[in-house]
Order: structure tokens, then C-alpha cells, then sequence
DNA sequence: CCATCTTATTACTACAGTGTGATATATCAA
DNA sequence: TTGATATATCACACTGTAGTAATAAGATGG
């Protein structure tokens, strides 16, 4: 899962895609028309993105609506977090050591 | 560079490689010891992870030891922690929004 | 049904990624 | 220098990805 999380995420075209749903929903087109790429090609990042749990698409009438996941990039958070905080804790020790070196 | 981080960790095994390098250094060797795969094929995992800025290596004689970098994942920290701060405040909206309803 | 609009899918090309074994490079020890 | 150890790099095969144009499929309106 995280696989598809991040590899969804290494494409920047797939990131500006979801900055710009951050500012709200778009219909497919309304996406095409931000990008200089075919139709074809939005269209498959975002069936990449829906794979990777990242947004969804849903009918309304002739469009299909792109909105965020409900709650996306919840387990890359955790991961980059609890890899964050790992090296915190070495700050941290490294600091102790060296405030015992100068007492 | 979101791109060459992103990337970097879609991998899997690039993944345990820094799992065990948030646990201690470890040298090339020790890590080509905790895989089924070929010396080459670890060798040029940790190369992608060295220019993604995820790890170090540094000679120690004949042996070259792999560390975690100084502060990684902070680009990618920060755009997840801003996505995910997007979602909340959406979030948020929506309860205000529904408050109001009931109010 | 037919025409149109919107989106998805297919067939294709080009390139990048991941794995391998073989080989090159670097360091150490004698 | 020679030999051993440790790591990197090369050449190759295979697979996956991202792009395109063309076509298919779903929805709407007349």
C-alpha cells in the first residue's frame, strides 16, 4: 500500500493534481484544461491516484467530479513521521551526550 | 526533488534499508546480509537513496557505513503535513457547516 | 434513435526502473 | 607486489510507466 502511496506521489503532475483538488472539486476536463497533456494521459494519473486511495471520482451527470480521499496519505504520514521521530530521538540523544561531556 | 524522495520510497526494500538504518549504522556488507538480493542490486538501492539526501555513506577502511542523512524527509514531511492540514481544515468546515444546520 | 459531450480504455512508442552476473575499483594485510 | 575483502559499476533482460492518437462507452438533449 505504501508502495502505490508514494510512487502515486512521485509524479509531479499527480501532486499538482492534488494541490489543486485541495482547493476544492473538479470535473476531469476542468483538470485537463490545467495541464498541457491529452486527455488520455489525466485520465490515467487519475486512475493512479483513485488506486492509491488519494482521491475519488464521482458521476454527476455527464462529468465525473474529482475530490481528495477522505482520509489519504494517512500511512505515508505514519511512515514518514515515525522515520522523522527516529532521528529526532538521535538529536536528542546526541545532545545528552554531549551536555554530559561539558558537566 | 519531492519527485527523487517520492521515489526513493516507493521501493520497499529501499523502505527496510532505512528501517534498519534508524535502528544503527550499518555497513553495505550487513545490509546486502538482510536481503535475498544480489551485492549490485543493494549497492544501487543505497546509491538512489543517497541522492534522494535519505542516507550517508562514509568510508571506514575497506568498508563504506550507511547512516541516515541529517534531516531528511523534511520536503516530503512538509508536503504531506500541508495536504493533510487542507483535508482538516475541510473537515472543520463541515462541522461549522453542520453546527449551523442544528443551530 | 441520433448527435453530442465527457470520460475511459486501448494500442502503441519510448524510456526508466529493478534485478542479475561479471568485472572494476579501493582498501587492507603480508 | 600479491591476495583477500568490500563495494561500485557495467551490460543485459525484463518489466513498468508516461506519453500520444484513436476509439469505445456512458449520459444528456432533441
Amino acid at each position: 500500500m505504501l508502495d502505490e502511496t508514494f510512487r502515486a506521489l512521485a509524479d509531479p503532475t499527480r501532486r499538482s493534481i492534488i494541490d489543486i483538488l485541495a482547493a476544492g472539486d473538479r470535473s476531469v476536463g476542468e483538470l485537463v484544461d490545467q495541464f498541457d497533456f491529452a486527455q488520455s494521459g489525466i485520465s490515467r494519473h487519475l486512475t493512479v491516484l483513485e488506486r492509491a486511495n488519494l482521491i475519488v471520482r464521482r458521476r454527476a451527470g455527464q462529468k465525473r467530479i474529482c475530490s481528495l480521499a477522505a482520509n489519504p496519505l494517512e500511512e505515508a504520514d505514519d511512515w514518514i513521521r515515525r522515520y522523522r521521530e527516529h532521528w529526532g530521538a538521535r538529536l536528542d540523544r546526541l545532545e545528552v551526550h554531549l551536555a554530559e561531556d561539558e558537566g
